[in-house]
DNA sequence: CCATAGATTGACT
DNA sequence: GTCAATCTATGGA
């Protein structure tokens, strides 16, 4: 399937996010290729309206490459030790992203159930688990999301399940917001909350 | 400078 | 249910 492209993320995160659902993630380059399929995704405002996103208080060193241009990836590490992996929305300088907070895996289940352990459904259902499954670190901030080693392509069947929408998870502010996006009793989105 | 909170996870009581 | 790991950014003294 086709990857997607950089007008695909130049559009409102609030829009993207939805779409992305059912969209496939490629982890191509490395020794074992991967395939997941996104299954749960949240969205972050740039326009002063979020509270909840790390673009609220204007650019840093963290998170230069959120206000860069759209299909790009933003990577940052959380809480000192996990990676959680954006893509970039809408035009440049905005601020806006969509986090990739759960994935279907397809394809290198192997590799995968060697980077982690536990059940199918416990290896990529949060946001810091799937980048560990995935090898994706950051080394991959800033770095496009349509092409290389690591890219979002269509899906190749069309969304299964409904979407739901809820307020995002794991945030204290803003939690009115409901930019959380997932596939409606999908075993592989985040657990608990 | 120091304290604290954070888009998380896994281990433990 | 509680809590620590470990790094970035912010806000106050």
């Amino acid at each position: 399937m086709p990857a997607l492209t950089a007008d695909f993320f130049a559009r409102p995160a609030v829009e993207v996010a939805p779409d992305l659902l059912g969209c496939v993630l490629q982890r191509a380059g490395a020794r074992e290729p991967r395939v997941g399929r996104i299954v749960e995704v949240e969205a972050y405002l740039g326009d002063g309206s979020d509270p909840a996103s790390h673009a609220h208080s204007g650019p840093t060193p963290r998170n230069r490459s959120m206000f860069g241009p759209p299909g790009r990836f933003y990577v940052y590490r959380s809480m000192g030790i996990h990676h959680c992996l954006n893509i970039v929305c809408q035009p440049q300088g905005e601020g806006a992203a969509v986090l990739i907070r759960a994935l279907e895996p397809l394809r290198g289940l192997a590799i995968i159930r060697r980077l982690r352990s536990g059940r199918e459904s416990d290896l990529t259902n949060g946001p810091g688990k799937l980048c560990q499954a995935f090898g994706v670190d950051l080394r991959f901030d800033g770095r496009s999301a349509t092409r290389g080693e690591l890219f979002v392509c269509t899906g190749t069947t069309a969304p299964e399940r409904p979407i739901r929408r809820s307020p995002r998870i794991g945030i204290s502010k803003a939690t009115e917001l409901r930019y959380r996006f997932f596939e409606a009793d999908n075993p592989h989105v985040t657990p608990h909350r």
